[in-house]
DNA sequence: TACTTGACAAAAG
DNA sequence: CCTTTTGCCAAGT
């Protein structure tokens, strides 16, 4: 990938989560090898509107698979797009998040 | 250059 | 289980 700041990397990484799938603020950061970053993750994403393409910021959630960011969205508007990717949400929560959960760092630099 | 701010995370009470 | 505290790091002012 170019030469992006902390946020471009965000955003691809954001991008390669498959639909129907999520991820923690923690596991984008550590993938970028700053774990201690986690809060820009999110912060980032608050960014991600001047991303193009878009980021599908609606697939990242806390390390609890608690929909944070569903305020900054507006409304319920991040947990219908986790519906129709079929992604569960009680709650403010993401069901079965585990198992949903589309870790990069080992999705990707798996062996 | 220094201070403030966070869509977080893990630990402690 | 819920609230509070601490650590973390980059971007904005």
């Amino acid at each position: 990938m170019p030469d992006l700041n902390f946020y471009g990397k965000v955003y691809e990484v954001v991008r390669l989560i498959p639909p129907g799938r999520v991820t923690s603020y923690g596991a984008i950061a550590n993938y970028l090898g700053t774990r201690g970053s986690a809060r820009m993750v999110g912060y980032a994403m608050q960014a991600c509107g001047s991303a193009n393409p878009p980021v599908p910021a609606h697939r990242v959630v806390n390390s609890a698979g608690l929909l944070t960011g569903k305020f900054h969205f507006g409304g319920d508007r991040m947990e219908q797009m986790l519906a129709s990717e079929g992604v569960k949400v009680e709650n403010n929560k993401v069901v079965d998040f585990k198992n949903l959960l589309w870790d990069p760092a080992m999705e990707l630099d798996h062996d």
